[in-house]
RNA sequence: GGUCCGGUAGUUCAGUUGGUUAGAAUGCCAGCCUGUCACGCUGGAGGUCGUCGGUUCGAGCCCGAUCCGGAUCGCCA
């Protein structure tokens, strides 16, 4: 066969001061453009494109061998760098060309069912059957460069600060709470089963007993739930525990971190340190936990001004507890007509909302959907919490917190991105602390822990523990950037009376918490430093960084919505062989189900 | 699991109240072409209209079932 020509430069990387050197390169053919006597091509490999010229100046021969290129045959090239006479200031190396005097052809391409090219409008699912096409775009193999720097300054930042890269098991203990779990079955254990890591949680604060006191890992996890455009059910976390730590230990690390990733990476120098956002602060001002500050549009209250209206729904809310809360968008009143605003309204049902009260503050006058309730001095009162001006939209949701927050929080969001208020080009880093302890569940009338059950409390709230459990704040911290979480953690509870204390008020029998938990509670006590840690989420950050929209386009081989792999066809049956050897009865699956 | 949207050429799509041989763009093939770079010009090939059934003289179009895909909610401690 052929030799391989012994590549000099990389196409993207040749510029006029290349000119007149002889160079070796390797790609594949892009395009070919054939003028009659000249022949062009596009030559590219990772780096970018570089133009190839044939002319009638060389052997016949040579002349035929170009004429049969075509797109994404695979070519080396020997040739002389010349300055072009039509310059393509769109391409980089657009000063320059190739004049080929040998060429090699070393394999031959079928015409491609994709296009390799950054823009095309190829459905997802080709992309993803043919990826190693896909990924031959110079936007996807930036982004896999890009994600690559990323580990690269993490590696780098967490060994400087003096963190271990420990790896942990793939195959681990089933845990039923929580997201589903990968299962696989053993072998050599017939009948029982490992799953794959949710995420290395146990293990990690394992390795804080062991005394490996600062740990990190860029870590696989696994999660059996259905798929969205930023959830895979393999992703991939920076996970990271310390030992000896309290909430701002920990946070003064991350922070200094995320400092040298935007400076690195994003040219952007973070202001230290980053804003903090009490949970009940971000859900009152933001009516999320997980706050966009890149635009106002912030919640209001108006407990206090309608207490005692007589409008049912804002009455009836209140009676039951709950809230009346709005947002004011500036300017709105124009841009949304009455069927924009049943649109929203549709949006909220998702929620449990029932309605959406909307106020517009004309010139001369006020109108509402609830202007028959109310005088104009107590719709003047309103609008004033909101500093509402002529031209406003004031939307009012009235209902159970929880419905009200959501509501409202999407409402924000749904309209900032309607108003192109949603800047890409900044970057809105803040924590989000004091979350609460426990969720309680209104149909089981139950407390929940919210983050998991050795998360520490804050130590003034542990009194509350018996008395009012829905108020204790746990020492637990999300890290937010505009609007989307890219990683969360806490400070660990290490003191087993403590850690009792916990299990009896998620209402856990000492049974139940040997059997799930027991190795890890066996371990606390032989000697537990205090310890916390964060993980965040490599994919989202990749994502959000790279401005892309769906962490599929910053992962080489993601898995489509029905979370198969559509290159290797993964998942499938398997041989009844291979199930006996597993000990796994087979089950018929009928063509119809009930 | 629920709701909504979609499935027509290799690809992205159009297809009128149901009516002759289902179109466009792009890609592909052939010919011509010495400065193109989304090259140009001429010609050509390329279709189980997701599948099955029904209504009809006649179905890409209407009806039913089914499969597949996408969005979203549930779910994701």
């Amino acid at each position: 066969m052929e030799n391989v020509l012994k590549r000099t430069h990389m196409c993207g990387v040749l510029t006029e001061k290349n000119i007149d050197e002889s160079v070796v390169l390797n790609g594949w053919i892009q395009k070919r453009r054939n003028l009659g006597g000249l022949i062009f091509c596009d030559l590219r490999d990772k780096t970018g494109i570089v133009q190839i010229v044939f002319d009638d100046t060389i052997p016949q021969e040579l002349f035929q061998q170009a004429d049969k290129l075509r797109s994404e045959y695979v070519v080396g090239v020997k040739g002389v760098v010349k300055e072009r006479q039509a310059k393509n200031k769109d391409l980089p190396t657009g000063d320059i060309e190739v004049f080929v005097s040998e060429l090699t052809i070393y394999s031959e391409a079928d015409t491609p069912p994709i296009y390799i090219k950054d823009d095309d409008d190829v459905s997802e699912n080709l992309r993803l059957k043919y990826r190693y096409l896909d990924l031959r775009k110079g936007k996807m193999q930036r982004n896999l460069t890009f994600r690559h720097q990323i580990s690269k300054i993490t590696r780098e930042y967490f060994d400087s600060e003096g963190f271990t890269e420990v790896e942990t098991p793939i195959l681990c203990k089933p845990t039923p709470e929580g997201a589903r779990d990968y299962l696989v079955p053993s072998r050599v254990n017939p009948g029982q089963f490992y799953a794959l890591p949710q995420s290395p949680q146990l293990f990690k604060q394992l390795l804080m007993v062991s005394g490996t006191d600062r740990y990190y890992q860029i870590a696989k996890c696994f999660r059996d739930e259905d798929l969205r455009a930023d959830r895979q059910p393999e992703f991939t976390q920076i996970d990271l525990e310390m030992s000896f730590v309290d909430v701002d230990d920990v946070i003064n690390v991350q922070e200094r971190f995320l400092q040298k990733l935007f400076r690195e990476l994003m040219n952007t120098e973070i202001q230290l340190p980053l804003p903090r956002y009490p949970y009940k602060e971000a859900m009152e001002r933001f009516g999320s936990d997980k706050p966009d500050t890149r635009f106002g549009f912030e919640l209001k209250s108006l407990n206090e001004t309608v207490k005692d209206s007589e409008f049912q729904v804002f009455a009836n809310a209140l009676a039951a507890g709950g809230d009346v809360r709005g947002i004011n968008i500036e300017g709105g009143a124009e841009k949304f007509s009455r069927k924009d605003i049943d649109k929203l309204q549709d949006a909220i049902k998702h929620f449990g909302a029932k309605g959406l009260v909307w106020i517009k503050i004309g010139e001369t006058e006020t109108t509402s959907s609830i202007s028959k309730f109310f005088t104009s001095e107590q719709m003047k009162e309103i609008t004033d919490i909101f500093g509402g001006k002529a031209g406003d939209l004031i939307l009012v949701v009235a209902d159970k917190a929880k419905v009200v927050f959501d509501s409202l929080g999407f409402l924000r969001r749904d309209i900032a991105g309607k108003l192109g208020l949603l800047d890409d080009t900044q970057y809105n880093l803040l924590w989000v602390v004091d979350f609460p302890l426990f969720e309680y569940d209104d149909e089981t009338g139950e407390y929940y822990a919210m983050h998991h059950p050795f998360t520490s409390p804050r130590l003034e709230d542990v009194s509350k523990l018996d008395t009012a459990p829905g108020e204790v704040r746990a020492r637990a911290y999300d890290i937010v950037l505009n609007g989307v979480e890219l990683g969360g953690g806490s400070i660990r509870i290490h003191d087993s009376v403590l850690q009792r204390k916990m299990f009896e008020v998620l209402g856990l029998s000492e049974e139940t918490v040997k059997s799930k938990f027991g190795f890890l509670l066996e371990a606390f006590r032989y000697g537990t430093p205090p310890h916390g840690g964060l993980a965040y989420g490599l994919d989202r950050l990749a994502m959000l960084l790279s401005g892309e929209h769906s962490i599929r386009e910053v992962m080489a081989f993601p898995k489509n919505q029905a979370a198969a792999d559509l290159v290797s066809d993964a998942p499938t049956f398997v041989p009844q062989e291979q199930l006996d050897e597993l000990s796994i009865k087979t089950v018929e699956i009928s063509d119809k189900e009930q």
